[in-house]
DNA sequence: CTTGTTTGTAAAGGTACCTTTACATGTGGA
DNA sequence: TCCACATGTAAAGGTACCTTTACAAACAAG
């Protein structure tokens, strides 16, 4: 069972850089780097604060893989 | 900023034990009390199977604590 | 060509998540 | 009383998450 994101989806779809929403996040562009390219998956707390960032769902962020 | 569930009123609603609970999540017992006592928020994946467990969608299981 | 911007990635260190094993407390029923 | 059941908790070990520091590749602008 994997988790994929569309962190990268949401951030392009709203012109920003990994530079700029890691300061707004107040993490490193390493962890954003690293969600994106599925290296890992957020904490639960840091999937909150990528939800309140681009205001969408749970459902629209986050989704299971299909096999 | 802290996350928390309603795990324990939901499988209490339920009449499930954490041990059943674990069983059928294959997870450890420890792991259910854990995280019903706040001790740590589950990973992402872990969270997924919850949601699923309980059918509910992810904001009526996890929320903000407002402060 | 040189510079700045964006992204990719690696190593090392700290904390969070989850496990196995084990012991303890409280409650209800035979 | 005795026993089964449900829950709480602790210690030790492994992996995941996130950090700081650092270097590299791709690309566009000047």
């Amino acid at each position: 069972m994997k988790v994929n994101n569309k962190v990268r989806e949401m951030r392009q779809a709203r012109h920003i850089t990994q530079v700029k929403m890691a300061e707004d996040l107040g993490i490193t562009r390493q962890t954003i780097n690293a969600i994106e390219k599925g290296k890992y998956n957020p904490s639960l707390e840091l999937a909150f604060r990528l939800l309140a960032y681009f205001d969408v769902p749970f459902e629209e962020l986050f989704y299971i893989e299909e096999e």
